[in-house]
DNA sequence: TAAGTTTGTTTAATGAATTTACAAACTTTC
DNA sequence: GAAAGTTTGTAAATTCATTAAACAAACTTA
């Protein structure tokens, strides 16, 4: 059930409130906190010592003062802790160390063949103890590792399905969890990506976006009021099956005509290779598009029309303020984005579009690592914290 | 920013709590109330002693023993006061006064040809006034006003934009908020009737359903983890405008091939009028079916079909437990319901498909009326009580 | 140098929940 | 039918986080 109020939730309530300001308006001092919550001076005070002595919260020395005593000013200490962030790919594998403020300290970039699950997932070990062992003296030293997969997952962390990998059922939270003794969290690429974007990106102040992680499939991550929305399951949406012709091919899923089938990378290289006569990898699509090859930037602009279609679906189904394009085939940005546009220009509702902002990523290929990072931070956070919002 | 805490919210919080127990699992006792959330005795006593106080708890003598002395059982008073609530519909206005439980004790249905914006507003209003005279004497008396309308509506209670009434911009919230001198709460049909199901339908014992709308056009109401989702700027989606065909027909919403213009009373009205060579209405539609007409009975299932392909969408996208079937065209069950649960066997995934259920309306056409008669409630009660969730 | 401002701490008061104790009202058991 | 055990609900004392008010320290400005 809805959790009780006692003297002990109030603490913890102003406690990350406080915290919450020192880390995103620092350097701030005890006295702005005050005024900006509306907390009392007294509370605030007693508050930051408490976060002080958990070497949360540091002092750096007085402010400017604006006609009386100097303010003592309070920065958060990113360096209490570490963080690992994975996104685990289909070829690759991207690894980082952060600090708890999610300043990148190390990465670590892996390709693998995906020969089996147990010799990724040795290598996905390897490459954690890796960066534990190079994270720097700390309080609390590591304190989690958060993966970014290319499938659906349940709440208790288990890699239900990744069809792009081939791998089923692999409880992927609970290995993790034996093997280092620390807190894990495993979501979706484009969960993570989308979190990342948030915390990192371009979406930094928008409260409500959707994140479109473009790669062999399309998935995306919805940030709804600051929050990640996970479906009523615990794993949302698999928009790429989100059906643009009622009547088209057959997909893998069951369905017909599934986004997927027409605006990804999967599509684009098919398509590519039909086209051409023989196979074809992303990358040399996008040199050859670079060198002005009409037929290749064609093929990008189709895709840019396909990829409009389905951002056109997303914008009446969810309403959002903001959509992110990333994953592989953000690469291709150049061609996609006209298309896209033009398509939305003409088919979206006007009253939605108004306020509606549509962008590649800046992040590029770091919003998945970098939103699973922010889970384990998250998470850390989280056992201490909590928060309220009025009705 | 975010609410900060102090005794006031704790006790804030778990008076909400304690009343919520009484309204939902009463008859009940202090004791078993202590017992299920955890505060102590006394503090339950305390509180419920003021609910008492404010007449919105009884006490109704003693219950069972169990082995000890008798438990005093507390009920929650319905009778403290009064809601209305209004489904506004295109040709046809259905109004509700419910006592706090949501009972129905009068109910207004009323014709109207929408002729003009005033002349509905007005009947709108000597409707609403006729049964706020009619509420009995009670200690709050009437406590606010809900209202379903068929279209767009912001923050501010503005229907923008009301296709199928032909209204835009129309101040709904203000003027009746002028004119009762009560608070008023303005939502989307289809949010509406989501939560009517969720409180009073079908939708009681799940925490994340969708409603989906059938009328002149499709609209949908999103309840995720018992809350209405209203999308990023406050009205959340239009379904009906989600592509299934994306180089399909013109839309008047500038898109192609818009599912409404497949599944919608709408659609179907067209079609038969197409094939039969004059215009028709469902009622007469519904009774051909009924009596057999071979014709008449493909046009239902070439709908249920087309329904099917947007609710497989709204699975992938959404990822529901529960989709409920509302609206005028939910009478066409009968017909509808085979075609599509053949599609949704044959085109959802089966991950998300395991645990969903997909149903008509129990509650018919008072979906949405007795939802915008929650909504009344809802702010009611909404102004003296807060809750919390822990992360 | 005096006056005014700003910061942050100290002290006392407030009030909601908890803990402990207990009386009242039951049922069960011998 | 009395004794023993249970259950309910209240009462008194305690705890503790916030607030309010007062204040000392540190600084700017006139």
């Amino acid at each position: 059930m809805k959790q009780t109020g006692d003297l002990n939730l109030v603490k913890k309530i102003n406690k990350t409130i406080v915290l919450h300001h020192i880390r995103t308006d620092s350097p701030i001092s005890r006295a702005k906190i005050a005024e900006i919550t509306g907390l009392t001076k007294a509370t605030v005070s007693s508050l930051v010592n408490e976060l002080i002595e958990s070497s949360l919260v540091q002092e750096i020395g007085a402010g400017e003062s604006s006609g009386g005593r100097k303010p003592m000013m309070l920065l958060f200490n990113g360096m209490a802790g570490y963080a690992i962030g994975v996104d685990l790919g289909v070829h690759d594998m991207l690894a980082v160390l952060t600090d708890l403020t999610g300043k990148v300290i190390r990465e670590n970039r892996i390709q693998h063949h995906n020969e089996s699950v147990e010799q990724v997932t040795h290598l996905l070990k390897t490459t954690i103890r890796e960066l534990i062992e190079t994270a720097p003296e700390s309080v609390y030293g590591v304190i989690g590792i958060g993966l970014g997969v290319p499938g659906i997952v349940d709440e208790e962390g288990n890699l239900l399905f990744a069809p792009n990998l081939g791998w089923e059922n692999v409880p992927l939270q609970s290995q993790l969890e034996a093997e280092f003794g620390l807190p894990v969290v495993i979501d979706n690429e484009a969960n993570a990506g989308a979190v990342g974007e948030k915390q990192f990106g371009a979406g930094k102040d928008t409260a409500n976006l959707i994140y479109v992680s473009i790669g062999m499939g399309i998935g995306a991550g919805i940030i709804i009021k600051n929050e990640l929305y996970r479906g009523a399951t615990g794993f949302s949406g698999e928009i790429g099956h989100i059906s643009i012709q009622h009547d088209g091919p057959k997909c893998r899923c069951g369905s017909l005509g599934c986004w997927e089938l027409y605006a990804s990378e999967h599509a684009l290289l098919e398509q590519a290779g039909r086209e051409l006569g023989r196979e074809v990898d992303l990358k040399s699509l996008l040199s050859k598009a670079e060198s002005g090859d009409a037929g290749v930037i064609k093929l990008f602009e189709r895709l840019g029309y396909y990829l409009g279609v389905g951002v056109v679906n997303i914008i009446n189904g969810y309403n959002p303020e903001f959509i992110i394009l990333g994953g592989r085939l953000a690469g291709g940005e150049k061609w996609l984005m006209k298309p896209l546009l033009d398509l939305l220009e003409k088919r979206s509702l006007p009253h939605p579009r108004k306020q509606l902002k549509v962008e590649f990523s800046e992040l590029r290929d770091r919003s998945t690592v970098l939103g699973a990072a922010s889970f384990a931070v998250t998470k850390f956070f989280a056992s201490t914290t909590v928060s309220v919002e009025r009705n």
